[in-house]
DNA sequence: CGACTTCTTGAGGAACGTCAACCGCAGTGG
DNA sequence: CCACTGCGGTTGACGTTCCTCAAGAAGTCG
């Protein structure tokens, strides 16, 4: 009751701006709101709702084996709709806050029945999902076939494309990289020493600038561009 | 046209046995049926809708890069609903058949339409989508951070699933690998003779036996079921 | 039979993971 | 104020791994 309370009071200002979610009719946001409680979290809590959209932060799904190895296999940004609803499957993984964060759960079971009375809604989790496919698409893309440095500028893309990231327009393009080099080493299946050298190498070859730790400025879009998209395999063994 | 009249008199038959579009209402399955056309694919073809449902086979997206790099970055089998409808995004992918298949094509604007007229045809739409992101994210997993020997115990298991593979009792298990060595190695990110020199050694360790080349039976589920959850790890570089 | 494809086996090298050490920074406590 | 600790990031050395290449085996199709 008090959380709806916190909620609907202030409803207009719950989803980002520019978010899709405010295309939704305001019967349908009021009802979907009805259900919903916000949670606030802190880098590293773990969340143990899987369904609710995401209002600011970043959160992860992280899968862990004994032996330390560690994925994150979704990153999720403001905006979007979380739902790790299917749990028959073996493992997993649990949905962590990458930073701190703000997450609006919502009730599992109301939320079906407005998901099947309201084809606003339905058609709302039909449009995250079908983007969501596609993003993981491109995501086990970079993860099959490519080098550390070609997964490297297309996660810096990704990132780039994000909400919220970016900085003032006068610095032409430069964004904050949202989460740590730990974690980038996780998302894209390397180490965290193979992150910082491949940081280095586009460096140094002088395809972005690093004016901060946690900033990046592309400089040369169309080589990363072409390296993203694979520009760089890895070299023959042939002598000569 | 004709095509309508092909599927409609049919009906009954379309979907495979025991796939969830059978839970379908009979109005909305002849809704859906009015837009959709079957196509008969050969192995190799390449579909061009982006929406409807395979009825058997197998389909894949495949993504290729100039240098011959290619990956198949989702697998389709009997049941599936295929949506590739965001095209937004840079490399869409191609969608393929990795072996003889049937696939009903739905029309992308009608097929909207009944999404939005009836809830049990978009809670369709959601169960679909939720499965398959769990199964990306299980992919992703895979992908991330397994060695090729975790991969394919993964993958073994992950083809034991399917519909349609399991071969008689009495075999005790034995299923038929639904895909070829050379795209199970795109699909998990290594090389055809990475997967050939895999195989060699599972069944050389006795964790699996095959019976004919495009057979798997898996002799010892519980350590499988460990090497696919992580249970060989890069061995250190320590020297003793 | 030859032409073709797919799979297999082997040899060798590049690359990335492993380990270790160091740096900078923040927090803590004396 | 400084020492201590812990954490994230960086750099270097080294070795396993898996990719590259090549060649042969096995099956398919003409």
């Amino acid at each position: 009751m008090q959380d709806f309370q916190n909620v609907a009071r202030e409803l207009a200002p719950v989803f980002p701006t520019h978010s899709r979610w405010n295309g939704l009719t305001a019967a349908s946001t009021s009802a979907l709101m009805r259900t919903a409680t916000m949670i606030n979290l802190n880098c590293g809590d773990q969340v143990n709702s899987g369904l609710g959209v995401l209002i600011s932060g970043v959160l992860s799904v992280e899968k862990e084996l004994s032996d330390g190895r560690r994925a994150l296999c979704v990153l999720f940004h403001e905006g979007d709709l979380v739902d790790l609803r299917r749990t028959e499957r073996a493992r997993q993984g649990n949905l962590i806050a990458i930073k701190e964060s703000e997450f609006l759960a919502l009730d599992e079971d109301q939320t079906a029945a407005w998901i099947a009375k309201c084809p606003d809604i339905a058609g709302m989790f039909i449009a995250e999902f079908g983007e969501h496919l596609a993003r993981m698409r491109d995501h086990v893309t970079d993860l099959a076939f490519k080098t550390p440095l070609e997964c490297l500028a297309s996660v810096l893309f990704e990132f780039r494309r994000w909400p919220g990231v970016r900085l003032g327009v006068l610095q032409s393009g430069a964004f904050r990289v949202p989460i740590s080099r730990g974690n980038i080493a996780d998302y894209i299946g390397v180490k965290p020493e193979t992150v910082s050298r491949a940081i280095r190498q586009l460096e140094r070859e002088g395809l972005i600038d690093i004016p901060e730790p946690d900033q990046v400025l592309i400089t040369n879009i169309p080589a990363m561009r072409c390296l993203a998209n694979g520009g760089r395999p890895r070299q023959s063994t042939r002598k000569n």
